[in-house]
DNA sequence: GGTGGCACTTGATGTAGGTTAAGAAATGGT
DNA sequence: ACCATTTCTTAACCTACATCAAGTGCCACC
């Protein structure tokens, strides 16, 4: 039931009356996404918080020159989100497409909302569940400003071993920030380290 | 009063009754830091959030080659902490200097947390200030990907106008991501072309 | 009112990673 | 089971930025 890995999911931090738990579940909106289809496109309006039952997503942008950075996947048990549209409610910078057939449960920032008020800890969930967002972005950052290459994806085997070999190759080195003919590179010649 | 500064700051997202803002106030407790002094080390758990009143701070973190990376300015009305540090208890990651003598108001984690059960609205404000640092931290990763030490540059003339003419320029260097000489010619080339 | 240190500049040279191109291998839709 | 498309590899060349080095200007403080 994919209903008991998002209340898992928010196990992790606050715990729930039987109550609670269905004022919640009653909010969600199931919705399957096919691989290569989108959950949010470019200058969108982000509504929702979407969580992933099954499959995988991934966030990224499209700079000037048509190169797409990837900002996070989230495969099974991950939310997602573009932050920057969802709290502004402006047009969004990122693409949220499926990598493969992906379940996820939605939850409008209106629902979101009605949840800080009606039960405040939700509120306590969701802080919690941005302060860890941020923690990593900002370690991507000093990743990406301090690191090499190979020291990023060395990085992201240890964090993501499950996805490691699950993923296109090109997402991966999109993800550690280089072009796929570098990764390619870069890769034949770890392996000619060993 | 710098007690003003900080109350009109909670303002801007949540509303406090006399009563509150005095919990509130009893809470902080004032500090000085002196040009060039610390208020956190690497190495050090972070055990307070601050709110600067007066003067301005930084926050880096230094690589394994000994590169100084700058995350964060932190000028008066401005809020900083090693967040992976304050919110895991370990060892942090973070120097945070001051620039220039500067005055912060301390709010201890624990503190923090009192907040929380006590007056639920602050649990409110600071998952907004939050969510802010994260939409702030992803556009700064997409622009560390996506844009030239240039176009960096100039994103940060526009939205620090007021730290530019006022802060040692190989800060905003460490900032944008490049080295200081590279940095200064970048600036003679940005003029010769005006 | 020197002088020691720091911030900034400028030049020569080095390098991590990008670009372009072309072929080989894998994959998925019908 | 096949073909079309996408993904991966390899190679030659290119560029943004780093590194090293030497020199200039500027306070600050004894």
């Amino acid at each position: 039931m994919p209903l008991d890995l998002i209340l898992n999911n928010l196990e992790k931090h606050i715990h729930l009356t039987r109550e609670e738990q269905e004022i919640f579940t009653a909010y969600l909106q199931p919705k399957k996404v096919k691989r290569k289809q989108f959950l949010l496109t470019y200058g969108e309006v982000c509504k929702y918080s979407a969580f992933v039952t099954s499959g995988c997503l991934r966030g990224y942008t499209v700079d000037k020159s048509g190169i797409e950075h990837v900002l996070s996947f989230a495969p099974a048990d991950w939310w997602i989100a573009d932050m920057y549209s969802l709290i502004s409610q402006k047009p969004g910078i990122q693409n949220i497409e499926a990598l493969e057939d992906t379940d996820v449960l939605l939850l409008s920032k209106a629902n979101q909302e009605k949840l800080y008020t009606q039960i405040p800890k939700f509120e306590h969930f969701f802080r919690i569940l941005t302060e860890n967002s941020l923690v990593a972005s900002q370690q991507r950052l000093i990743d990406s400003l301090s690191l090499t290459a190979e020291e990023r994806y060395n990085n992201f085997c240890k964090r993501y071993p499950t996805l490691i070999d699950h993923l296109p190759q090109k997402q991966i080195a999109s993800y550690i920030g280089v072009t796929p003919e570098f990764f390619s590179r870069m890769k034949s010649v770890i392996v000619r380290k060993k």
